[in-house]
DNA sequence: CATATTCTTTGACTTTAGTCAAGCAATGGC
DNA sequence: GCCATTGCTTGACTAAAGTCAAAGAATATG
């Protein structure tokens, strides 16, 4: 699996699959939905209205939601910009002209009063609302052609897909160990842990920067539309032996196979350091990691260190790169 | 299965699981396809571009397809009209503007010489060509983030969902049995099965209107976008006794369960009227016909007719409907 | 503390998308 | 051969979507 993952060659019958379905989705089952959305309402401010609610919701499960937590009730100006893509100018008008129609206020942000906050209204809300109930009874509508077991089929391979596309759109990239989304998630990391962990973790161990730089080592960031949402590190332990650390996905993007991906590129990384093995250690209470370790061809090994943290320990021997 | 296929009652997961997969798939895949599509033309006219090259191949396999057959490498704009939903005007001006960029050439039809023909012009095939490298490569850069073996996976979700899909967004109407539609069907399905029984089908053995109208009978046509794509009819044969006859589904829908569908329509139909058991014939050669019916629920029986195709006869008693 | 940068608003546009009605040329039905 | 219908074009619009640049206020940065 490791090196193979990302083969160059895409089989063609995956991409015109995939075109395939993009096509028929797009102009058939998704515009229905715009289509109906606006309904009275234009369509971009139904999508900004749909918008501001959802950036609204703080912590919306299993989405990949955001690292450093939305505002309270409200969705900035900036990040619906981002969100959707829009002119600032476009975007100031069209917040204006829901204000007018009583959807939405528009307050300060707490932190640093340049940035707008937009929040909806009762009327905005009960609006969004409405738009959830047409877009609720359309789908509906379409599920009522197919039997029950069907709905479950059709359930169950429109789950599979999406885990699979956000995989595919989560972009890997190697990034400095003293980058701001490095420390976001690092620290990020070290919550986690420190939650789970029985005698918590002190931040004080993580890698230093220094660590996972130039020809030493590495250190990974997984991006889901622009947002960090997991990251492994590597550095070296000896000649040829490399160590991976920090194996870390966003709670929001758990369950998508992330981290055997940033397990798979951090091997590439080593074996492209020439590091001919690489180790690592987990602490007890992580019973998945351990499994997955194992699943991806990692074999237990004697402790090599006095982490304390540290209770199982593995290894794997990377194939020799083809140059 | 049969009457219960078209349950009142959706379940909200099913609902939420596409509606999720919608607001997913929509904003952040499909749309990079429209985005790159275009480029540096107008979207309406890349769509129409793409669209006349669709409508000029003929016979696109696996698709829907036209059932009276496309024109040759030409696409009328009345077709090209009933498939973007466009206004006459609008889709007027636009092939005008192709026109007059050389990408496309204005013919006329010729049975009926009202009828416009828009054909691609080498010029106009290429920028479809490059329009269709843009969007493999946009999807081949996605598929790059995923396994070998999770594409294939992706492939077979995708190719679920399509499917299924595609069958709950088919139609099933009555209609009269000698409107345009009716004819349209029973023609095809006569064609079919002329083909396929060694010693042809004689047309003239086909349901007589009138058997199929009223409380005796009805006659149930499958639409897929407006476009007839399959029908059954059930007619009376005496007292509390129903019979299925002419359950048809093109070429290009076929694979997605439309057949049981059908069958499971016209099975609520006689209960509704009454019948309590329904009965059929099939060909000695249609042997997944046969396969279909017992795993619907019918059981064979002697012959009870003289039909001199019928060579397996089958029945099945229906659940009283609840009213 | 001066200067650059960020976030937003406003004015002044252009392009795209879409609608509606009048009208002309073929065709189909009687 | 008349008349309704169909398929298309043209003119005259409107609304939505989007762009660009100038400028003001708040904040970051050296």
């Amino acid at each position: 699996m490791g090196s193979k993952r990302q083969s160059e060659s895409v089989a063609a019958a995956d991409v015109s699959s995939l075109r395939r379905f993009n096509r028929y989705f797009t102009r058939r089952i998704g515009a229905l939905d715009d289509r109906y959305l606006g309904q009275d309402r234009p369509l971009g401010e139904a999508r900004l209205l749909f918008e501001i609610d959802q950036v609204g919701q703080v912590g919306q499960v299993g989405e990949a939601g955001e690292i450093g937590g939305g505002g309270q009730g409200g969705a900035s100006l900036r990040e619906l910009r981002a969100r959707l893509g829009l002119d600032a100018g476009y975007l100031s008008r069209m917040v204006k002209a829901l204000e007018g129609q009583g959807l939405v206020r528009v307050g300060v942000h707490g932190g640093d009063s340049r940035v707008r906050v937009a929040e909806l209204t009762p009327a905005g809300r009960a609006e969004v609302e409405e738009q959830n109930r047409r877009a609720d009874a359309l789908a509906e509508g379409l599920l009522r052609g197919l039997s029950p077991a069907q709905r479950g089929e059709l359930t169950d391979a429109l789950g599979a897909a999406r885990r699979l596309l956000r995989l595919a759109a989560i972009r890997v990239e190697a990034v400095d160990g003293g980058s701001a989304d490095a420390r976001t998630c690092l620290d990020a990391y070290a919550a986690d842990i420190d939650e789970r962990f029985p005698e918590g973790y002190d931040p004080a161990t993580l890698v230093r920067p220094e660590e996972v730089s130039g020809d030493s080592g590495v250190l990974l960031v997984a991006y889901e539309e622009e947002r960090p949402v997991g990251c492994g590190a590597l550095r070296t332990l000896g000649p040829g032996v490399g160590e991976i650390k920090h194996v870390w996905v966003h709670r929001g993007a758990r369950r998508l196979g992330l981290a055997r991906r940033l397990l798979g590129e951090l091997e590439r990384a080593a074996a492209e350091r020439a590091l001919g093995v690489v180790r690592l250690d987990t602490h007890a209470s992580l019973t998945e990691a351990q499994a997955m370790y194992r699943a991806c061809g990692y074999t237990a090994i004697p402790r090599y260190n006095d982490d304390v943290y540290g209770a199982h320990f593995f290894e794997k021997r990377l194939p020799a790169r083809r140059p």
